[in-house]
DNA sequence: AATCCACAGGAAGCCCGGGAAC
DNA sequence: GTTCCCGGGCTTCCTGTGGATT
């Protein structure tokens, strides 16, 4: 190539774009169109915060993208903003539990957001839980406000590791000399409390919120307000708008979707040179952001879930049809021996096709044959084509996929 | 109605690598 | 060093179960 401004091409032309980060999921804006009503009873509740008084606890049910999240750091800076303004101690802690996934990880997290102000952490292993709760305990005091916590996908959190923690935390305001805490939980499973104590159920749901999905019109309106951010005029062609939303009003009206499908239909827009986006864009968009997702999910994958993975796919080939579990588990074994990796027992296998299935990378239902017992129905769905050719990227993969003349040990099953 | 298959999936515990405290 | 913690991956052992077949 010669000295031709390579990147000069890419930023002069015809950027459909004012602000692209508008689009994006993190992107807070400053009004949140049909939430209103969530938002003035979400602050309803934690005014108290401001009183000095102790908020009720809060349940927050809803779909994804239905603006639970957004709502709730929305009311959350508010929060913030105003006790700033009073000169009213109180803090607000958000947590993902799906990333800060373990009793000990959200205790360390919600102490080292207070410890930082002095210069101290908790480490991130080492302590006993205990002690971690008690360290929690001195900071919140020795900030001596009112706190907030906010748990979101907590069911996640409450799936994995049980509600110690949720207990603990119930029980907070008791613990504390000066200062009150209040804890935000926000799930998208309804049925989720039926894992839970009932006292903890009870103390936590002092309050509950369900956030109904949104529907196509109200799609649409978020949309076009977002789109008048985030695009330069007249970039976004007729019926583009209500393609989207109608799209995902059929997901349960998940605002973040319709976000997503919008920004992305608008850069393959960009790509091709073209200063308006179609509607042929959001296709494009719909499969692209599918296949970007599964070899996200493939890329880090660990090796043994990519086996397993391999081994239906393989299995799946042989038949020519769905597999069960043990079915798999026979291929899963050969694809061992050849590679030379270890093999997991049938339990570990089990919970790993699990995993692939809520990953959405397999579909796996659990059947019954009668007397031919009960086992799990095992498919590389939909997204067959798309699997095979994020897993062929990998060199040491793709020669497990041509199984080179093994296909004999394969075939006597 | 009872049986019984082929697993599902819960519980406990092991081992390892991270680390803290003494 | 030793001894204590936590978490992740895994095994062992186990009980539970939908429904065709008996």
């Amino acid at each position: 190539m010669s000295t031709k401004d390579i990147f000069g091409q890419f930023l002069k032309p015809n950027s459909i774009f004012k602000n692209r980060e508008t689009l994006r999921s993190t992107y807070m804006p400053e009004e949140l169109p049909h939430r209103e009503k969530e938002i003035e009873q979400l602050a309803s509740v934690l005014v108290a915060a401001l009183r000095g008084e102790t908020p009720s606890n809060i349940f927050i049910y809803g779909k994804t993208g239905t603006g639970k999240t957004c709502v709730t750091k929305f009311v959350g800076n508010q929060l913030i903003k105003t006790g700033k303004s009073l000169n009213k101690p109180v803090e607000f802690i958000y947590i993902n539990c799906q990333v800060v996934d373990t009793q000990y990880r959200v205790l360390t997290h919600i102490t080292n957001q207070f410890i930082k102000k002095w210069d101290e952490r908790v480490p991130f292993t080492g302590w006993p839980t205990d002690e971690v709760y008690s360290k929690l305990m001195e900071c919140i005091d020795r900030f001596g406000g009112a706190v907030t916590i906010v748990l979101d996908e907590i069911d996640k959190l409450v799936m994995k590791s049980g509600d110690d923690l949720l207990y603990n935390l119930s029980r907070i305001n008791s613990d504390l000399k000066v200062a009150k805490a209040s804890i935000i939980g926000i799930s998208n499973d309804l049925r989720f409390t039926e894992l839970l104590d009932p006292r903890v159920k009870s103390s936590l749901g002092e309050e509950e919120m369900i956030f109904p999905s949104y529907n196509a019109d109200e799609i649409k309106d978020i949309l076009e307000k977002r789109a008048a951010l985030a695009f330069k005029e007249d970039v976004i062609a007729p019926g583009v708008l209500s393609l989207i939303s109608a799209l995902a009003a059929q997901e349960h009206g998940d605002a973040r979707r319709a976000l997503d499908l919008l920004r992305v239909a608008a850069e393959s827009a960009e790509r091709d040179g073209g200063t308006r986006v179609e509607e042929s864009h959001v296709y494009e968009a719909l499969e692209r952001i599918e296949s970007d997702r599964i070899s996200e999910v493939l890329r880090t994958l660990p090796t043994q879930s990519k086996l397993v993975l391999i081994s239906a796919i393989k299995g799946e080939e042989l038949k020519g049809g769905s597999l069960t579990t043990g079915e798999a588990y026979e291929v899963y074994k050969q694809m061992c021996n050849i590679s030379g990796y270890p093999v997991l027992t049938e339990r570990r296998v089990t919970e790993l096709i699990s995993e692939l299935d809520m990953l959405g990378i397999i579909e796996a239902r659990v059947v019954s044959f009668g007397k031919y017992g009960r086992t799990k129905e095992i498919k590389v769905g939909s997204q067959r084509g798309e699997v095979i050719a994020s897993l062929s990227r990998e060199p040491s993969i793709l020669e497990l996929l041509d199984m080179k003349g093994k296909q004999k040990k394969l075939d006597a099953l």
